[in-house]
DNA sequence: CACTCATGCAGGTGG
DNA sequence: CACCTGCATGAGTGT
């Protein structure tokens, strides 16, 4: 007996032709057991509302839940924003520029994350568009640099509120159910400069629903201009997730009294101009009408002075749903905190204003910006249900700590409103499993962990131009046609936003590193919760408990009647294009509808697949049961079917979904033949393989046998998401003619052959395996 | 170029 | 000598 340990089925003795495939799978995520209600449904209604991959979703611009509130939110959101931009500097009445893409602040981004959220930006949404009022004039020292600071706090559905802070730290504004505008209190008393920072992450407010937070009904609900957010601004706990009211309020730092009126100007201005950008058909249109509504008041230099992240664009615009609907909206938005802060900065001479770079942007201000105001909105769930409709904050109530400690974690619920839930985001939440049902975070805010990396890091300095004074286009920006910039509708105001394809890039990366972070948190969480798993079940050698004693699901006969399709999940980047192989005995599903598989922003196709092959297991008697997991799944090769007794597992899976492996020798695990409810004694392991690992998978030999599998099958790992313990289920794929691929089909090109095939999943014999 | 993984094979062990 | 163990290599693939 060479076995690790006892098993309980004899030691391989013969050889079997045995086949084998690679499969990678894409990453599936165990969830805790004790969660795992709540996390199916997160997994299979929210997490996968966006149709973009993972990537995509993350993120950007956590902020703005796109299509999700509108869609499936029953409850309407209401959003009211109102903004106001006081500056508090002797800022010189310098016009407001135009959008300017700016990228070069996400230092400011960090800074304020950290201040604002301090270590619990994961449970928060935080979303920073930043947009840089330039001063016209960049000799001109007396212009003002506004920076607006938006960040968006969102905690579960609809409550949104945005908090204004100042980065100088002269009292974040912070409201309940509102989303605030602070200022920095000004750096300097020789003029203002602006930075606006508006909303990196747009993508976390609800408000920012196209049909809600351009509401000018809603933003600029009421001319209340220097209200004052309550102070105590507590993030709302999961389950208050009564209807909020989002209230985007500006808080003038510097002068949390300071009611200038400029704001009811402003404010009155922007609600028309808002009412009148939605009729138009597209950006231009509703920059040309901007411009015509506002041109007395804002100059082409104004507009040149207007930076915004062109990385927060693009997200914002991916969050509002993409296309030029949501560039649209978008543009809304922007004209309307270029026209408040225009305004403001026109019919105010304030001097304060907070030093950007001291405050929020290490990154040192062009010479033209001797101050900057950050004006911080941030969204954030407010305990009072009817928001303060737009009112002009005057102070700044820094209460973004208070917020993040206050409980954002608890009242964030770490996925909520965000489609692809950030698998930080679940994290987050010390028990997502209590979270509230899928069905009530439509508005899923991402938690800020996801996304505070890649938001801020989206923003690469790229526009160096800064305070430059020149138009700053949004390169390539995808949602605005060329010429179809903000200011191609104005002969006089030609500035066009664009975004970058850098941006598209970026994003990327900061997807991909999100990506990776999210696999190994989950995989630590994993592993914790796999090894008292592991040790229940590989304590003792061969006896499972149990698993032995208390196989879940059908028996092995009732299985065998069953004769469920076992749907072979195509590896996450196949999306839809395959599904697959039908196997003999039950589908695993969980919940009586369909395995909950790893929450992979990818895998959305694939989750709607299974969860189709879920319910045609329901069809076909499965229980539900069991509520199993998917874990990974492996089309067998020859020499895991060969008398080596041994299966190489796909690293990624194994080390994600599976126990970590302190060393090479493994653990012994025990599987659970879900058809026949026999359990195996298995042995996990790795080899050393150069500077990587390979994961195998012992003591198979008996198995594969008794399943007759043989290359081109596959076996499908889960995890009983109650019990945590492991099943396996040996799949055979018969295919007329079938022939096992080449080796070089076989492996990764293989996920898209035969065994993915549709046509081999109409074609793949089920398998009765006793 | 890095990584994964299929598998060849050398060395060890036991009958 | 047969089998097992585990390492090493290289093909295939993605970045």
């Amino acid at each position: 007996m060479r076995h690790y340990s006892s098993s309980l089925h004899g030691e391989e003795d013969d050889d079997h032709p045995l086949i084998h495939h690679q499969q990678q799978q894409e990453t599936h995520q165990i969830w805790d057991p004790e969660a795992a209600q709540a996390a199916a449904l997160l997994d299979d209604s929210i997490f996968y509302t966006g149709a973009d991959d993972f990537p995509p979703l993350l993120p950007d611009f956590p902020c703005m839940s796109s299509s999700s509130s509108s869609s499936s939110t029953p409850a309407p959101l209401k959003t009211t924003a109102t903004m106001s931009c006081s500056s508090t500097s002797s800022a010189s009445s310098s016009a407001a520029s135009w959008a300017a893409l700016r990228s070069d602040a996400d230092h400011d981004d960090d800074d304020n994350r950290r201040r604002y959220y301090n270590n619990k930006d994961h449970q928060v949404v935080n979303h920073q568009i930043e947009i840089e009022m330039a001063s016209n004039n960049n000799d001109n020292n007396n212009d003002s640099n506004c920076c607006y600071d938006y960040h968006h706090l969102n905690n579960n559905n609809n409550n949104t509120d945005l908090q204004v802070d100042t980065p100088s730290g002269g009292g974040a504004l912070s409201s309940t159910a509102s989303m605030e505008v602070a200022h920095h209190a000004p750096p300097s008393e020789q003029g203002v400069d602006c930075c606006m920072d508006v909303m990196d992450e747009l993508g976390y407010m609800d408000l920012l629903d196209t049909n809600d937070f351009f509401d000018p009904s809603s933003i600029f609900q009421g001319d209340h201009q220097n209200l004052l957010l309550p102070a105590d601004l507590q993030p709302q706990h999961p389950d208050h997730d009564e209807q909020m009211m989002t209230t985007m309020m500006m808080t003038d730092n510097d002068n949390p009294t300071n009611n200038n009126g400029i704001e009811t100007t402003t404010t009155t201005t922007a609600t028309q101009l808002l009412q009148g950008a939605e009729e138009e058909e597209d950006l231009g249109s509703v920059f040309l009408e901007w411009l015509k509504n506002n041109k007395e008041n804002v100059s082409a230099e104004d507009l040149r002075r207007v930076k915004i992240k062109k990385s927060t664009i693009d997200s914002a615009a991916r969050r509002l749903g993409g296309g030029r609907e949501a560039m649209k909206q978008l543009v809304k938005l922007v004209l309307e905190w270029v026209q408040t802060n225009h305004l403001h900065r026109r019919t105010t001479t304030t001097t304060a204003a907070a030093d950007v770079s001291a405050s929020s942007d290490p990154v040192p201000p062009p010479p033209s910006y001797t101050n900057q105001q950050v004006y911080q909105l941030v969204q954030e769930p407010g305990p009072d249900p009817n928001p303060i409709q737009g009112p002009w904050v005057g102070p700044p109530v820094p209460q973004y700590p208070d917020l993040a400690a206050g409980g954002v974690s608890v009242g964030y619920p770490p996925n909520i409103g965000y489609g692809v839930a950030d698998p930080f985001a679940r994290r987050t939440g010390p028990n997502f499993g209590n979270y509230p049902a899928a069905a009530d975070y439509n508005q899923v805010i991402e938690p800020a962990p996801s996304w505070p990396g890649s938001q801020f890091a989206m923003f690469p300095a790229a526009e160096s131009q800064l305070g430059s004074g020149q138009m700053h286009a949004f390169p390539g920006y995808p949602y605005l046609p060329a010429g179809m910039g903000l200011g191609g509708g104005d002969n006089s105001n030609t500035t066009l936003v664009r975004m970058g394809s850098s941006a598209t890039k970026e994003a990327r990366k900061k997807r991909m590193a999100r990506q990776r972070r999210f696999l190994s948190h989950h995989h630590r969480n994993h592993h914790h919760h796999h090894q008292s798993q592991h040790q229940a079940a590989a304590g003792g050698g061969q006896h499972h408990g149990g698993f032995v004693e208390h196989p879940v699901g059908p028996t092995s006969q009732q299985q065998q009647q069953q004769q469920g399709n076992l749907v072979y999940w195509p590896p996450a980047h196949q999306g839809s294009s395959g599904l697959v192989a039908v196997a003999s005995g039950p589908a695993p599903a969980a919940d009586g509808s369909a395995v909950q598989n790893a929450d992979r922003p990818g895998m959305q196709n694939q989750n709607t697949q299974r969860q189709g092959g879920g319910a045609s297991e329901k069809r076909q008697g499965w229980k539900p049961e069991k509520n199993l997991r998917f874990l990974l799944q492996k089309v067998l090769k020859q020499s895991d079917v060969g008398n080596l007794g041994r299966i190489v597992l796909p690293k990624k899976e194994a080390e994600t979904h599976l126990p970590e492996l302190e060393a090479r020798d493994g653990i012994s695990i025990a599987m659970e033949d879900i058809v026949t409810s026999r359990v195996w004694n298995m042995r996990y392991r790795f080899w050393p393989n150069n500077k990587s690992r390979m994961y195998l998978l012992e003591n198979t030999g008996d198995f594969v046998r008794a399943n007759g599998l043989q290359e081109g099958d596959f076996i499908v790992i889960y995890s009983d998401i109650k019990c945590g313990k492991y099943l396996i289920r040996g799949v055979k794929v018969r295919q007329s003619g079938f022939k096992p691929e080449s080796k070089k089909a076989t492996g990764k090109s293989q996920r898209n052959g035969h065994a993915n095939s549709p046509a081999a999943a109409a074609n793949a014999l089920p398998m009765a395996q006793s």
